[in-house]
DNA sequence: TCCTACAATAGACAATGTCTAAGTCAAGCA
DNA sequence: TGCTTGACTTAGACATTGTCTATTGTAGGA
């Protein structure tokens, strides 16, 4: 992550303190904040930040494909920075905790053409769902 | 569905007009309503049926397993009345259509024991995505 | 038919997300 | 270094989706 803001730099971002805030706070493995979250701890390091602020930059990392828009909660979209990498989520139903996960084979072959109504498919979502060592 | 009222007098439930009207909204194949559509479709069948009566009917009729709740709109919840049959989704990206899809294999197969975690596993959750025809 | 517990209602409230108008500032350029 | 400009940020109103509560209504049994 921390060549995130080189990334997007040399793609003519216009760099802000916010933005570098909110880029800073999306770092590290099995990241998963909802831009609540997100706002929470930007605000620890930049009182003046904005929600609106927060949310348009999400939105722009996420068009940028430098972050996914992982939909793992029913309350609020999830942000996880691991974009480079294709994977999966895993989560507790009891306590919510996420974790990146890397499936064998490609989900798209299950998925016979009779089956596929005509749609050109371009992506896969996987959900496993379950109880982590914690709540078990 | 026809045989849904049967069933859920038979667990106990107690039968009222709004029960019945919205049971019968959700009536169908590839069938996948908001909350709100399902309560635009019951107003139009019983014009007193109000929306808290909408979402606490809907919310027991997962509870019981006869509806399942799909998360393929990142904005509302959808509810899918084909809960006795496994099956997954197919989303087109342009026009949000919904196509209840059955793919081969198991798609817990896919995700070896170093890949859990430690977590007890009970379901996964698969969301193709893609282009229908109609929007090709 | 009458009772009673369960269901439905209206509307307030909560959580999440979007939009707008006005002010601010990063980065290029003289 | 000091302008200029258009992109960025802000506060807060607004929108959407969902939940809760107090009150009223009613299904189904006695």
């Amino acid at each position: 992550m921390s060549d995130l803001l080189e990334r997007l730099r040399g793609r003519g971002w216009r760099m802000t303190a916010q933005r570098r805030v909110v880029a800073e706070v999306l770092d590290g493995e099995h990241v998963h904040l909802t831009a609540d979250e997100v706002h929470a701890r930007a605000v620890v390091k930049l009182p003046e930040i904005s929600r609106a602020t927060v949310y348009n930059t999400l939105g722009e990392l996420v068009s940028l494909g430098e972050v996914i828009e992982v939909a793992t909660d029913r309350r609020a979209k999830r942000y996880d920075p691991n974009a480079h990498r294709p994977h999966q989520h895993l989560v507790c139903a009891r306590c919510g905790a996420i974790r990146d996960v890397h499936p064998t084979g490609n989900p798209l072959a299950a998925l016979p053409d009779s089956e596929r109504f005509g749609f050109t498919i371009s992506d896969v979502e996987v959900t496993y769902r379950g109880v982590c060592p914690n709540c078990a």
